[in-house]
DNA sequence: TAATTTATTTCATTAATCGGAATTAATAGT
DNA sequence: ACTATTAATTCCGATTAATGAAATAAATTA
């Protein structure tokens, strides 16, 4: 319709108009229609109707029964968690997260959230011994991970709600928070603090502190976490890692700024 | 090389094959080269450098100094962590189906109507080693399937009629109902019990069970079922997994409702 | 049933893709 | 420094796909 929306999907070729398409449908966290989509974007709707169809015979999106309502599909969420998890930007992100284990000793991840789930995208170990080995690619749940709490503090209540109350909270130790209220409560706080951390509430034993890498609008789909045993580290004791923790996300952040820049 | 490899680019247009392209890309985590690719794809030079240099100039994905290194762009990126960021729909659904296949121990998926098939739309599978391996976005016959019947039964007598006829009953198995008399007195039962089962009659040894996820004005686009190998199951013992999938499909229907308030 | 909205098909026009062959640029060998 | 070799790039005519106004079909609402 107006110039700056259609601008956003007008490329040089019909291929990147296509993706910029696609790049206006990943954004969209609820169902569209062709109509809606037409009128938002500004292109006519036999155009838009055949690059629909493409994308759809391309299994990139998906439509409901009734044929009237899209969404993402698995192929597109396949491809964005792979390039995720192996882009480790020429190994400046893995160079990141080792110095950030040098300093403080402990093992470290960066995480996204994908769907309703923790997605581990890279992980360093520490060299102590006593140490729980978890890899990248592993999966964790969002609501008693410090990644995972900081993610659902970003996200609109709607959104957060709906992520939470899919199924019942899981309850893997006796500390997960397991109650919509408490849960609430929790992530109310982990927005005014700015940061996250799981008391033992996905392993026994296990404390972990996070921050969000910040992103470019405010929302981020990255954090950076570090994690110890408990025998090693008190609560208080995590708090210290924070200084440091957001000096490395701020790496992080420039990274994938630099990268632009190119 | 040769064949299996190039296919996996191969689309059918132009547009596709970039995506596909795109995708092969995505999954490097490190630098290559237009030469290397142009033989892992078996695609000539003359395009794949076209093909490039159009994602290049979309920042798709970025050449280093010298102009030989590829790899992906920021702008992939961005796009990428928006996708699985704003996944909540398919995240609480697949959080819905975790849970259930969790309760009941069986292979569960979610169902839409396409035309005139079952399409898949998540799947979880479980845990037990002896399994039916289905995935997403596959699609099934309506006439053969506990979620297509369910389809059926909620259209009108001639919506149904046409679909059936717009082609032969194809027989998959000796259970297969293939007579439009035999059909139609079954789809009567399932109306009047509010659930379907498939007893073998898509493949050989799957049985299945669904019900339909509440709609908005009582007609639905989507099914719930629980799957399982006829070794592991009968028929009766199946059907104690109703209460569960009703809870389930209730669940689903808050999902669906909340998005389409949002 | 009629009116309205939304989705889809048609089709002549325009634009992009395709890849063999030729050319240029970079690298390695002597 | 020159040649051989390999990789990257440009050319270009034949082929194929994209485009969107207009017409049609399907679904929804009054």
């Amino acid at each position: 319709m107006d110039m700056i929306e259609s601008e956003r999907v007008e490329g040089n070729t019909p291929t990147l108009r296509l993706f910029a398409l696609l790049e206006v449908i990943a954004e969209k966290d609820s169902y569209f229609s062709l109509q809606s989509l037409s009128e938002e974007l500004g292109i006519p709707k036999p155009t838009l109707h055949r690059m629909l169809q493409q994308l759809e015979s391309a299994r990139l999106i998906i439509r409901d029964g009734d044929g009237r309502q899209y969404s993402t599909g698995r192929r597109l969420h396949q491809m964005a968690e792979k390039l995720l998890l192996n882009n480790t930007i020429h190994g400046s992100r893995r160079a990141v997260l080792r110095h950030l284990v040098e300093e403080i000793g402990e093992s470290c991840n960066i995480t996204a959230c994908s769907g309703n789930e923790v997605l581990y995208l890279d992980r360093v170990e520490t060299v102590a011994p006593l140490r729980f080995y978890l890899h990248p690619g592993s999966r964790v749940p969002l609501h008693c991970s410090a990644s995972g709490k900081l993610f659902l503090a970003q996200m609109s209540p709607s959104q957060c709600r709906r992520l939470l109350e899919a199924a019942p909270l899981e309850q893997y130790t006796p500390n997960t928070l397991i109650r919509y209220d408490a849960l609430e409560k929790e992530i109310e706080q982990v927005r005014r603090q700015g940061y996250a951390m799981d008391n033992e509430e996905f392993l026994p034993g296990l404390i972990c502190i996070a921050v969000l890498v910040p992103g470019e609008n405010g929302k981020s789909n990255m954090g950076i976490a570090a994690q110890s045993p408990v025998m090693r580290i008190t609560r208080e004791k995590a708090l210290d890692f924070l200084p440091v923790l957001r000096r490395a996300a701020d790496s992080l952040a420039q990274i994938e700024k630099a990268n632009a820049a190119m």
